[in-house]
DNA sequence: GCTCAATTCAAACGAACGTTTGAAATTGCG
DNA sequence: CGCAATTTCAAACGTTCGTTTGAATTGAGC
């Protein structure tokens, strides 16, 4: 029993700018610590004593504001997550409203769910480019916990863009725009993961590897030409691969 | 000081089918215990322990034969990746010999990397599908001697692939391809590694989802219309991005 | 059958983990 | 100020971790 977390007084949910500026509370400063710690080292691998050292409080502080580790991982995400997808959707609508029922682009769908992952990772007064990297591990962790949180954040986001893809690619079969959806949301956070195993291998200019401005304008046409290309027959002769 | 591990005596570094068949001896049982068990938790959250049960093997055995945790691992990685990426190189220099000095289609290439990664996975005898999952994750590793690791046994074949593709497109640019090979790289790696979050928000068949080679049936067209897409011009008056 | 090296085993090591506790410090408010 | 709720703090909890140890067991070669 005993008494869990008293927080505040349980006025809100959100981040707490109460009265005062006070941007430095203890609960913003182990999120910022966590941010970091957890997208160098992972979520197990980054222990809640690295953290309250990094971020200047307590060790028991975490348990405290946020209950568990595990919770804490959850807010880290949903404090940036949860607005950036809020944002693509509704980008999205804006550009359907502006197109007046014309299906839209390929492009500008894809633009759509690019842009407000952009503008977190211009976001330099916190570290909005170090959250880009911790998102795209968070979705090979195995964790359980981790993928039914991410699962729940994404459905409502996915569904409206699939729905936006299947208008502007009528041609494409449902089930395959499904897999081209999913070939998307691969690439996308495998290439905002960093990969800096395969941007070594690939020697890439290592300047122009963290501009993730230029790096989308190069993969948002090399998505494009994907999504658009042929649907593949079912099964009718077609054959991949013809062993040599 | 003391004994370091004395393995076998020194014969030889590879597998050991030494004179008997012997199909269950002590280092392969901590390997395939190992494999699935790292598939399924990760690196850091699955302990000795829980392996050396998994194996019914003594808890020291993975330290007498291996050295440490860390080297356990990268030897669950090398028993299949180094052999996957030879083949991949064997069957690229076929094509190439069979090609007689013609450049080889996007679409060969690609076979050339997919086809060993289908062979694994069809390998059932040994869950060649669950080393694949396994390799996926790995790639979003944040663990320094896992990317280490990885990118030194990739290191050969990326070059050899980036080469084929080099010629299959002269068009574009050579950074360029780095990138779209990047890419490709991150697309497989992440369809792979199953991304069962990705399935379940995507409402993809289940069945189809774990049917790998329809699954990269799929993903190769799509990689190779994007391959094959005119190069978007430097920053000449091109600007993806036009903000709504 | 004895020897000696290779392997297995039970037990313990020190360290680090997430979490809990209860008191001290701080803050909001009449 | 004085009371009460909130937040911080040092310390300890019990558990689990990777690794080491030294003795027991095994097995091939003389």
């Amino acid at each position: 029993m005993s008494s869990l977390p008293l927080q505040r007084s349980s006025r809100n949910g959100s981040s707490p700018p109460d009265r005062a500026v006070e941007t430095t509370d203890t609960k913003s400063k182990i999120l910022d610590a966590a941010e970091e710690l957890f997208m160098e080292h992972g979520f197990e691998a980054t222990s809640l004593r690295l953290i309250t050292t990094a971020a200047s409080v307590n060790l028991a502080a975490v348990n405290y504001h946020f209950g568990s580790k595990e919770e804490l991982f959850q807010a880290v995400l949903t404090r940036r997550l949860d607005p950036m997808n809020q944002d693509r959707m509704q980008l999205l609508s804006a550009y359907e409203t502006a197109a007046a029922g014309k299906p839209l682009t390929c492009e500008k769908i894809l633009a759509a769910m690019f842009i407000p992952a952009l503008k977190l990772a211009r976001d330099h007064e916190q570290g909005g480019k170090n959250f880009l990297r911790l998102l795209g591990r968070a979705y090979a962790d195995p964790a359980p916990f981790i993928r039914e949180f991410l699962s729940n954040q994404y459905r409502e986001m996915i569904a409206r863009f699939r729905a936006a893809f299947s208008r502007a690619l009528p041609n494409i079969p449902r089930e395959e725009l499904s897999w081209r959806l999913h070939f998307v949301m691969g690439a996308l956070s495998y290439t905002l993961a960093g990969a800096d195993m395969l941007k070594i291998i690939s020697q890439l200019d290592p300047e122009e590897a963290t501009n993730d401005e230029l790096l989308l304008k190069r993969l948002a046409p090399f998505l494009a030409a994907g999504l658009r290309s042929p649907s593949p027959a079912a099964d009718d002769g077609y054959h991949l691969f013809q062993e040599a």
